[in-house]
DNA sequence: ATTAGGCGATTTTTT
DNA sequence: ATCGCCTAAT
């Protein structure tokens, strides 16, 4: 077994550990992947099925990346393994046993925006008001209730405040509609195994005997229903291993229970525990930094995590005035460090508590040109467009998803309002039928006006249409036809705006990706398309090999590795986060997500701080960060800048003003050891660089003064036509020019 | 009575 | 950028 010398003793105990229960706790960096990824080869080597393997990641892309190691290690037989997130895993286990439970084999996935929707709509046909009671937080509250296994029943029995009264009242209701709608939301992709098991015992055996070996990767976030599920799936042969590091535990909003950990040592009496201390990704001082500040939460495994790696540079943190200079401070830093450490801008991360801070950020980049990728945030398939061309097809798939038919009825516009959907709705509950089936009847409906009828006629002949040629014509040209006939692409093309031009574009990708995903799979049908869009997750498309700076959430940022990283905007209210309520364990967990951020990073890392802060459309001063403070002062460093640093000029350099005059990165007499690191001779420019601007008048220390009369190219490669008073047009590679701004 | 379109407020983190 | 509310238009 050759792979073997690549691992540590404590990597390889957990490797072939592979009977009875297993706990692996991993600290940041301690080659978890690793571990997971040769264990499994290690159990399809010695003999054991790979469709017998069931692991669990938290990603798609961890387990398609895995896979694709085992497959390189232990051949083609291992494609068969049962690999995946838990949603997508008992997506497919349901697609087969859903109708033990009366939902039909197409049913339809409801992401967040979905169930929010149609909370919304039962708020309304209930008599919640909005105003009143928010359907966010309704929605959250349903959605945790799922989480614990609470039903509406027992809810609504437990309700002690109003609040709590009228949640038990819609979540009833809720659960109803879409059973009605052949739906499931992404709590119910985990719930409803559970009841199928609980129900049907044959079937639960059939998979209890199917899954001889179970793995689930990152158990910190697993919740309630999870940890039940796989309990229950290993109980005949009891080989689980579970992985995970609890100081890493940063999704208890979505239901991570940390009792999963507790509860897992009195399960298994029997249970072997392997701790991962040896940390392969970062410097000493990083680790350092992680370990002191994680040191004070309570609630923790207290562990030794040590590394061999190099004692590295020390943590520098940046103080902003505002978050623009953060974001300009920060693509200084990326474009010193690129050339200083010889990296790549795919080698760099920029992380955030909020998806918001990413605006000033994105800003800061654009304008010089710097590519960048950016994980999450507003998501392709969240998009109104691809949303709405969604829905059309989701509904050719399961003709009762009433969501999407709300969603699609007046769009592009038929003269369907609201009033007309409030009668088709009721309409429909009162004869217990679809709303597309409904509208087929439109001309029953009393109250209708003609238009109203003529349209609903329209939309069912539509959908029967199509209905009838899924069977007929291929995956690719039902999409491509349906979406064209719903003039949807026509009228986003009329319009001619920038902005509708761009939708058309996402309507026309989405219809690529379709057809691709025809293209490579032989047994792709639309239903497998739409879940698969469904369970994406924002980290799933992140493509290393593009070269750009990365930026996403802390959230995100779990499970992922950058030479460089910089953490933003550590301050108060922001990280922590403030909400209402800030009590010790979300402190906790709050420190934990910086915890994770700074052991993303593998020799250099950045905190920054900003003193003013735009939020909430208003300008609020800014408190740094508590957590700083527990980030050991020898660790750290702090690169001051004095004011905005212009471009030298020869005369500059000759008189040796520059740095004390006009500004300059200088470093604090503490930093003095970092900075007298060999630096190459480059100098940080970018702050002028933004200031470059068509029209802007400069004087280059050859010729002179002149006018910009153009700017291209980006980064280092960034030119720009200048008109001098003396010889007239030049094209000048600023990153030699040396232009000095006037 | 309905619907269409404009304007203003609003974002914690996510499968 | 999206959602909800308001007003003008049909």
């Amino acid at each position: 077994m050759s792979y073997l010398s690549e691992l540590n003793p404590k990597q390889i105990e957990a490797v072939k550990a592979v009977e009875g229960p297993v706990m692996v706790v991993a600290g940041p960096g301690s080659g978890k992947t690793r571990v997971l990824t040769y264990r499994i080869a290690h159990l399809i080597q010695i003999g054991v099925p790979a469709y017998r393997i069931l692991a669990l990641t938290f990603t798609n892309k961890a387990a398609s990346e895995m896979k694709e190691r085992i497959v390189k290690i232990v051949g083609e037989k291992s494609r068969q393994l049962w690999m995946g997130t838990f949603h997508s895993v008992f997506a497919r286990i349901l697609r087969v046993e859903c109708e033990l439970l009366g939902f039909g084999r197409n049913f339809t996935i409801y992401d967040t925006a979905d169930s929010l929707g149609l909370i919304k709509n039962i708020m309304n046909s209930l008599g919640v008001p909005q105003q009143q009671y928010n359907p966010q937080a309704i929605r959250s509250r349903i959605s945790g209730a799922k989480n614990q296994m609470i039903g509406p029943t027992e809810y609504a029995a437990q309700a002690l405040d109003l609040f709590a009264e009228k949640t038990g009242r819609v979540y009833a209701e809720y659960d109803r509609r879409l059973r009605q709608h052949n739906a499931m939301d992404f709590d119910d992709l985990l719930l409803k195994p559970i009841e199928l098991f609980q129900r049907h015992k044959k079937t639960l055996e059939k998979y209890r005997d199917l899954f001889r070996f179970v793995l689930i990767d990152e158990y910190q976030d697993t919740n309630r229903t999870q940890y039940v599920l796989i309990k229950t799936i290993a109980e005949k042969y009891r080989n689980i291993c579970v992985v995970g590091d609890d100081a890493q535990s940063i999704y208890a909003f979505r239901g991570a229970d940390i009792r999963n950990i507790l509860d897992f040592q009195n399960d298994y009496s029997d249970l072997k525990t392997i701790r991962l201390e040896q940390n392969y990704r970062s410097t000493k001082t990083i680790l350092a930094a992680a370990d002191h500040l994680i040191k004070h939460n309570q609630d923790q495994i207290s562990k030794s995590l040590w590394t061999e790696n190099p004692e590295g540079e020390t943590i520098t943190l940046l103080s902003c005035d505002d978050d623009r200079d953060e974001g300009n401070r920060i693509v200084a830093r990326v474009f010193d460090e690129s050339r200083r450490l010889k990296i790549d801008l795919k080698d760099f991360a920029i992380m955030y508590r909020t998806n918001a801070q990413s605006r000033s950020l994105e800003d800061a980049l654009r304008k010089n040109s710097i590519p960048y990728i950016i994980v999450g945030g507003i998501e392709f398939y969240q998009r109104k467009e691809v949303k709405d061309a969604l829905a059309y097809l989701r509904i050719v798939v399961n003709p009762q998803d009433g969501e999407s038919f709300l969603r699609i009825a007046n769009y592009p516009v038929r003269g369907l309002g609201a009033a007309s959907l409030e009668r088709l709705q009721a309409f429909a509950a009162e004869r217990n039928l679809s709303l597309l089936s409904a509208a087929g009847k439109a001309n029953e409906i009393d109250g209708l006006s003609q238009r109203a009828k003529v349209s609903f006629l329209q939309l069912f002949d539509f959908f029967t249409k199509y209905e009838k040629l899924k069977r007929e014509i291929s995956l690719t040209e039902l999409s491509r036809s349906m979406i064209e006939e719903t003039g949807m692409l026509a009228l986003l093309k009329d319009e001619a705006t920038a902005e509708s031009l761009e939708r058309w574009q996402n309507v026309q990708e989405l219809l690529s990706a379709l057809s691709e995903f025809a293209a490579q799979r032989d047994d792709a049908t639309l239903e497998a398309f739409l879940q698969d869009v469904s369970l994406v997750s924002a980290v799933d498309n992140l493509d290393p090999n593009r070269n750009a700076v990365t930026l996403m959430t802390l959230h995100s940022a779990k499970g992922l590795e950058y030479p460089v990283v910089f953490i933003t905007g550590l301050e108060e209210g922001l990280l922590p986060l403030y909400n209402s309520s800030l009590d010790r364990k979300e402190i906790e967990e709050e420190r934990r997500l910086f915890y994770v951020g700074i052991t993303r990073a593998m020799t250099k890392l950045y905190l920054s701080t900003a003193r003013m802060r735009f939020r909430y459309g208003e300008t609020a001063y800014q408190s740094p960060s508590r957590f700083l403070e527990e980030i050991p002062d020898e660790l750290t460093d702090e690169l001051v800048v004095r004011t905005k640093r212009l471009f030298k000029t020869r005369a500059d350099e000759r008189s040796g003003k520059f740095a004390f005059d006009r500004g300059a990165s200088e470093f604090s007499p503490k930093a003095a050891a970092f900075h007298s690191d060999p630096e190459p001779d480059y100098e940080s420019d970018i702050d002028a660089l933004e200031l470059l601007k068509i029209g802007k008048l400069v004087e280059h220390s050859d010729f002179g003064q002149g006018k910009i009369i153009g700017l291209s190219g980006e980064g280092d490669s960034m030119k720009a036509v200048v008109d001098f008073d003396s010889v007239g047009r030049k094209n000048l590679m600023l990153k030699y020019a040396r232009l000095k701004v006037l």
